[in-house]
RNA sequence: GGCCCCAUCGUCUAGCGGUUAGGACGCGGCCCUUUCACGGCUGAAACACGGGUUCGAUUCCCGUUGGGGUCACCA
């Protein structure tokens, strides 16, 4: 074959129903980048009406852990990623690969090497040395039978084509070309016997009817290795996707200082509604019109692996904040109140119970605007579980200082007065106190708050009297008397 | 370094030869207002550079610069 012209792209997909795949390692979380590769192959296989298929890349035996597969199984069903049919596990194939390698080197397309690491090393060092680029040139390659060794085991490497052009038809990338000499002779199986990533996953999208590949910009280069592979298989080659990858807020790859945390602790640690995180992933390297909030239903239908940028893009936790707080405004008030209290248990350090949850729920409406996620919606519910004495922050303690005279007293004896405890009722009285007094409501309910809260900044102090209550209310406020 | 990819406000993007270059986040101002938010209005802010092609380039082509990816018995 080599020396002529072999291409993928939308020929071989023709018109059979599309099946995508997302294929992570399982060597730790599932972070951010393979969250997005994940939910464009989703969408493109809901849009589509095709399959999404989930593969476990478990081939590195000493890196993948079980801890990381239910990491990664966990952090797809939080986002709503569902798979069709059971999820592959790539190292239960390996002796399936082996067999398509022993295929290929009897069909003359591989090899066996007997390549020391130690002369790989110097070959390395002496290209290095010579300032040219280096190339696995394998004396093996074409070798006499007759002269291969018994007293090692070999590794298996394909017999890359030496000349001609590869051609790749990227449905993101458009069309690429590459000198068939840049592919050299990779190597399929171990000397272990165990099957390379390379060969793994040729064989595997294969076998699982894979038609198109969605995957980061970083596996490109491979692209043109897997194609070499499929010619020599005689397979057809799928369509490619290879989408941009997400940059650190400096435009350098995406650290853990940026955000290539693993999706559960946007989560627990973060405070992300999953619909925020898929909405923001959707955002990055894709738009359709002026569309920013889009729900996932309009996401099936707009959505294509054409209109995927090129360019990669940098991660904007402001951005991501922005859209939580609107997904939290929109979410409901008693599935916020159950997120808000598991984030609250851990803050206050004890389990909120069923009545503390029912006050969460009514708090809701007054809490959910202030915040963009939900530890901040926790900080802002923690006044709701202080307890006399409350600690006041220095702010709060000096508006209660400056309090008029005599006017927190005042407001004790109205509150205390009332038959009715309303946000109505509660207003009559400072609004009454504040006109008697002929002062700015602002005046009261600035010590009140400060009285009632510890802090400077709560919801509206109507609401605040409320929420707390007759007794805790009046027992903050007889607190914050002078002695 | 070789090969490959990319380039519109600070960021995410719309644009697909002729637009006052639009939206969102962030930032500034105003309004609302009991604080902080929310909400509304509003302002500043971009086609990296140089050549072409064209009557006309943000848009097409080439180059420069800049950024990124990849060069493993990892995936």
């Amino acid at each position: 074959m080599g020396g002529t012209d072999v291409s993928g792209g939308l020929a071989s997909a023709g018109n059979a129903p599309v099946v995508t795949r997302f294929a992570p390692s399982p060597t730790g979380f599932l972070h951010i980048g393979g969250a997005r590769t994940a939910l464009f192959n989703w969408l493109y296989a809901r849009r589509t009406g095709g399959k999404f298929l989930l593969r476990i890349e478990d081939t590195d035996r000493a890196r993948s852990t079980d801890a990381a597969i239910a990491a990664i199984l966990d952090g797809m069903r939080w986002l709503g990623l569902d798979w069709d049919g059971e999820e592959v596990y790539q190292f239960s194939r390996a002796s399936r690969h082996a067999e398509v390698a022993r295929q290929l080197v009897d069909s003359g397309h591989a090899y066996p090497c007997w390549l020391t690491q130690d002369e790989l090393a110097a070959m390395r060092a002496s290209a290095q040395a010579e300032r040219r680029p280096f190339r696995i040139i394998s004396p093996w390659r074409d070798a006499d039978p007759a002269t291969h060794p018994t007293d090692a085991a070999p590794v298996i490497r394909l017999k890359a084509p030496r000349d001609g052009k590869l051609t790749i038809t990227d449905r993101v990338q458009g069309e690429v070309i590459v000198d068939a000499n840049e592919i050299d002779d990779f190597i399929l199986l171990r000397g272990d016997g165990t099957p390379t990533y390379m060969l793994s996953v040729v064989v595997d999208d294969h076998d699982m009817g894979v038609t198109h590949v969605i995957r980061g910009d970083d596996h490109l280069n491979n692209a043109f290795r897997q194609l070499v592979m499929l010619r020599a298989l005689d397979w057809p080659v799928p369509t490619y996707a290879h989408v941009p990858l997400i940059h650190g807020s400096d435009g350098a790859k995406l650290s853990k200082r940026h955000g290539a945390l693993g999706v559960d602790a946007y989560r627990d640690e973060l405070g992300f509604l999953p619909e925020a995180v898929n909405n923001y992933l959707l955002r990055l390297g894709w738009g359709h019109k002026d569309d920013e909030i889009i729900s996932r239903d309009d996401a099936i239908s707009w959505f294509d692996i054409d209109d995927v940028g090129r360019s990669a893009s940098r991660f904007d936790f402001k951005k991501l904040e922005s859209l939580n707080a609107h997904y939290m405004r929109e979410a409901d008030d008693a599935r916020l109140a159950t997120l808000c209290a598991n984030h609250l248990a851990s803050m206050l350090e004890h389990p909120l119970g069923g009545e503390d949850e029912a006050l969460l729920e009514r708090a809701m409406p007054a809490l959910k605007p202030r915040a963009k996620t939900l530890i901040e919606l926790a900080e802002g519910a923690m006044f709701l579980f202080d307890q006399v004495p409350l600690t006041y922050e220095n702010k709060a303690r000096g508006q209660i200082d400056e309090a008029p005279e005599d006017a927190m007293l005042a407001l004790y004896n109205g509150f205390a007065a009332l038959d009715i405890w309303s946000i109505e009722s509660l207003e009559s009285v400072v609004r009454a106190e504040a006109e008697a007094r002929q002062i700015g409501l602002g005046k009261l309910a600035g010590p009140l708050r400060a009285a009632l809260t510890g802090r400077t900044i709560s919801p509206g102090i109507f609401d605040v009297l409320w929420l707390l209550g007759r007794d805790e209310s009046l027992q903050r406020i007889n607190a914050a008397l002078p002695a």
